[in-house]
DNA sequence: ACCCAGGTGCTGC
DNA sequence: GCAGCACATGGG
């Protein structure tokens, strides 16, 4: 099928998602929860229009298609009339718009994202994979397909059940317990998707922190990247370095370990909320842009 | 031996 | 509300 606006590579190295992969060249595998599937891209190269469309193979039925991954991938969603918004005289969310071309913001299952997040803090994103990798092998149920065998993501049961022992090994540190007690309170609470869609904004982000090992950044993350809020914008260490460099006014007054996560809530809203409800998005395109450039 | 990574919890003011 | 510190682990 044909889709406008759809760069799996580029999503795959967004961190917005930690088991997707490359497998070969325009062939990616996508996991989420108890499902996989193999996307095999074909590029067009035909004319100048056609590049902006790309040609995609979804491995799954039809039906799974239309009633999950449909969704999952965010394909109803009009983003080059967000894109127009952007002024030309910011030069830099011009260029990370550019480089994000085809970054959709997923929609992705719920403890999937809520243990993946909590993993994340204090880490980077090649340790976060090996983790969830791990944590898979040891806790998800075996499948198997017309690819091979792989593992389904731990159901919040099966973490609970082995206790915060059965975690240790996996170089989660300190955030055994996290996910541990994560799992405990999200089986009591009865928490589901759902509910959590259900809910506003910031009743859904005070929910998410009452979880251990969630705070305002992680619950920010969760809400973006599976709960549909797209308005959420994730601050963390990299949004921090390009408000401060990119947006920061003071700069020859007030040096960047001295500003407090009230100074960047205020960067970003003085600079981001003209793309209300959308921020996220564009929190998106320069996270992915800033650590693709930080590599080089 | 440092410093940093998609931070959070806890304490004390 | 905000600052200061501990918290594992791996990589530069």
């Amino acid at each position: 099928m044909r889709i406008e606006f759809f760069n799996p590579a580029r999503i795959c190295a967004s961190g917005q998602i930690f088991r997707m992969y490359p497998i070969s060249n325009g062939v990616f595998d996508v996991y989420s929860a108890d499902r996989r599937v193999r996307l095999s891209v074909t590029e067009h190269a035909d004319d100048e229009a056609d590049r902006r469309i790309t040609e995609v193979e979804f491995s799954c039925s039809e039906d799974e298609f239309q009633t999950y991954w449909r969704r999952f991938f965010d394909l109803d969603r009009d983003y080059i009339s967000i894109l127009k918004r952007i002024p030309d005289d910011d030069a830099f969310l011009k260029a990370a718009s550019e480089y994000g071309f085809g970054i959709r913001v997923l929609h992705q299952e719920l403890w999937e994202t809520m243990v993946s997040f909590i993993i994340s803090q204090q880490k980077q994103i090649p340790s976060i994979r090996s983790c969830i990798e791990g944590l898979c092998e040891r806790f998800g149920e075996e499948k198997e397909d017309e690819f091979g065998k792989w593992h389904a993501f731990p159901t919040p049961g099966a973490i609970a059940k082995g206790g915060v022992q059965g975690l240790k090994g996996l170089s989660l540190g300190y955030r055994e317990r996290y996910i541990y007690e994560t799992a405990v309170q999200y089986l009591e609470h009865g928490m589901s998707q759902e509910k959590l869609e259900g809910m506003t904004y910031d009743q859904a982000k005070k929910y998410l922190k009452s979880f251990t090992g969630i705070g305002e950044k992680v619950a920010n993350c969760i809400l973006l990247f599976s709960a549909g809020f797209t308005d959420a914008f994730p601050i963390d260490t990299h949004i921090k370095d390009i408000l401060y460099r990119e947006y920061c006014s003071m700069k020859s007054i007030r040096r960047q370990e001295t500003l407090t996560l009230s100074d960047y809530e205020a960067l970003a809203r003085k600079h981001f909320a003209c793309y209300s409800p959308d921020r996220g998005l564009i929190q998106q395109w320069i996270f992915a842009y800033e650590i693709n450039q930080s590599i080089s």
